[in-house]
RNA sequence: GGCCCGGUAGUUCAGUUGGUUAGAACGCUAGCCUGUCACGCUAGAGGUCAGGGGUUCGAGCCCCCUUCGGGUCGCCA
């Protein structure tokens, strides 16, 4: 059932005619949101993308019009021709854009029916992720849905006029390129022309856009999508999107700046939001010390606090063995929180377990007296010490864990945002950023025996540092840096290698071999070759900055097709079987079938 | 790959130690209703309790397997 819209002419959004409009026909179109039938009166909520307009079909006005509307349901498609009327003041709706004026219709077609729908369209629906899914078409219409692609949009309207304004060129890298060895699992795209041969999906346009420094554009930045074959998250999907940049004859100090500015600016006009500038920075090292992660979230304390030096020689031989195996003991103080019960500190156990932590050691701090399973282990002395390092009060509850620094660093970096949590002491509308700086260059790889590239191998080294490169390499620091906002790692970059000795040095560490290094990124190299301006950039997780400006939990929300965790989408079905002839034009045999 | 949590009308949920015919709200259908905007009133339809197996006189509830989701560790340069 439908009806054309042969001559009519869609004159407003349904929030658009206002009480200036009082008299005038107008033209709606949208859905039926929601009806009231008195009777021999009928209101009819039309809604688009705008929002809610009211429309009146008044039974005492004639049959054929109002029997029409009677048959009107939810989510049917209508056109409605009508004249604009001024609401008496005690049928205004305050609640309503357009509450002080309804439509009273003239005109009516239903363009399109609509089934009763498997899920309603209404502002913060609870519905089953896979239901919303499945009829994601429905799911976007909800205006909270409907708001964050409108979000969506400025944002990224803001930042190709920020970036054009200050110099930069859009210009796209191409999708099929060539798989590379380092970093995540690529998707593969197999070549019918090349038989045996495959292009993968980009990681990132990380060469590319190197390549076009090479070539003199001096600024570049794309919107430009990107694809993972790993694991997802709730901020993480196979194929997101990266507001990619990147500059040339910069230093560090020039991309943050440049990039503050561009925060700046897109949450004052998106958002409204006023972020102060230049933002925090810390060292990776800081970072780690003072909150056990390399993307802390600022917006509560309870730092983390080192006692190593406090238990080296105590009778707590987990604690000294700790320290003297090159780990470490640290704490952090749980402000007001002695009062958790047995059941709430034993899941907070629970927790940094998940880390690899082998226990975490505790104390409650009541007025009179400590409650806790260590403290026979310590003298006064000691435990003085400890609450005075910790600076606890009475009501705090001091959480140790003791291990190798990188298990204590992600246990109780962990703990401290569980913690934090619990007490809602996260505002989802304050909005915290920061720069992480001078991260490690490389970390060594157990599984895979070799130092590697802890960015990626075109990361320079800080200057301070080169003389370390080969024979301290885990005490290199980069000019890496990453910007966090809110606990959430939104993007990162770094000043790149343009030297080639330097990069061919990088590529021993790394352990590849001069041919190795030549056949996966010989084209690099060989650009090397003809005058390559110092450059640097950074790339933002555009997903995950929209989800946080729209205070979202999931990064699904502001993509409007998304995939589930085991990377299939409950919509399209996809990832699917192909026919055994597609599969022959590439050459290609499989050898799980779909199961009959 | 590991761990944790979940799946009951279209939707969101309740469902007692395992015990008669599995309930509520919203939505839907029909009737009545001229100022509703969470319209109201009356009546009604709607269930493979995710699927399979087991224990039991008896299973939505207990056990096992499978499946589908969510979170997370690993992974994500």
């Amino acid at each position: 059932m439908g009806e054309t819209i042969y001559g009519l002419k869609r004159t407003h959004r349904c929030t658009e005619p206002g009480i200036a409009d009082v008299g005038k026909t107008v033209t709606v179109m949208g859905w039926a949101h929601k009806r009231r039938n008195l009777g021999s009166l009928i209101f009819v909520a039309l809604r688009d993308r705008t929002g809610l307009l009211q429309v009146v079909f008044n039974g005492t006005d004639g049959g054929e019009l109002f029997s029409k509307a009677e048959t009107i349901r939810n989510e049917y498609v209508l056109a409605v021709v009508g004249e604009v009327a001024k609401r008496t003041p005690e049928n205004i709706n305050p609640n309503m854009k357009t509450g002080e004026i309804e439509i009273i219709a003239k005109e009516l077609r239903i363009l399109s029916a609509s089934e009763t729908p498997p899920i309603q369209i209404e502002e913060d629906s609870d519905v089953n992720e896979v239901i919303r899914l499945k009829h994601r078409y429905l799911d976007l219409r909800r205006p909270d849905m409907q708001a964050n692609f409108m979000l969506r949009h400025r944002v990224v309207k803001i930042a190709r006029d920020y970036y054009d304004t200050n110099g930069f060129l859009e210009i796209e890298t191409p999708i099929l390129v060539n798989s590379s060895p380092e970093g995540a699992r690529d998707y593969l795209v197999p070549s019918r022309v090349h038989p045996g041969k495959f292009y993968a999906l980009p990681q990132s346009p990380q060469l590319f856009k190197q390549l076009l420094m090479v070539a003199g554009f001096d600024r570049y930045m794309q919107i430009a999508k990107c694809f993972r074959d790993e694991d997802l998250r709730a901020d993480r999907q196979p194929e997101f999107t990266q507001i990619d940049l990147e500059m040339s004859f910069v230093n560090v100090d020039d991309v943050l700046s440049i990039n503050e500015g561009f925060i700046k600016k897109v949450f004052k006009e998106a958002l409204g939001v006023d972020i102060e500038t230049p933002f925090q920075r810390l060292t990776w090292q800081e970072a780690m010390d003072r909150f056990g992660s390399d993307k802390p979230d600022l917006r509560f304390g309870m730092e983390l606090v080192n006692v190593s030096d406090l238990v080296e020689d105590c009778g707590f031989k987990v604690f000294s063995d700790a320290v003297k195996n090159g780990g470490s003991v640290r704490a952090i103080n749980a402000k007001g929180c002695a009062k958790f019960s047995r059941k709430e500190i034993d899941s907070l156990v629970d927790l940094v377990k998940t880390y690899k932590a082998k226990g975490m050691a505790w104390i409650a701090v009541e007025e009179n007296e400590l409650k806790s399973s260590i403290t026979k282990f310590f003298n006064d002395a000691e435990i003085k010490a400890l609450l005075e390092r910790t600076k606890a009060e009475p009501g705090d509850l001091i959480c140790f864990v003791a291990d190798k620094n990188k298990v204590v660093y992600d246990s109780l970096g962990a703990l401290r945002l569980e913690i934090a949590r619990r007490l809602g002491l996260l505002d989802k509308s304050e909005f915290r950023f920061l720069w992480v700086t001078e991260f490690p260059l490389l970390e060594y790889s157990e599984e895979e025996q070799r130092w590697v590239a802890m960015h990626h191998p075109f990361t320079s080294p800080m200057d301070e540092d080169l003389q370390y490169l080969e024979s301290d390499p885990g005490r290199v620091r980069a000019k890496a840096y990453d910007i966090v906002l809110n606990g959430t790692e939104l993007g990162g970059g770094s000043i790149r290698i343009h030297i080639q000795e330097l990069q061919s040095r990088m590529f021993k560490l790394l352990g590849f071999t001069e041919e190795e290094a030549w056949a996966k990124f010989g084209y690099l190299l060989e650009a090397f070759k003809y005058g390559v301006p110092p450059h640097g950039g950074m790339a933002y997780g555009l997903d995950r900055m929209i989800m946080l400006m729209a205070g979202k939990d999931s990064i699904r929300d502001v993509i409007a097709f998304p995939k589930v965790q085991n990377a299939s989408d409950p919509m399209t079905n996809s990832p699917g079987f192909v026919d055994q002839k597609q599969l022959q034009e590439l050459n290609i045999s499989v050898t799980v079938q779909e199961s009959k």
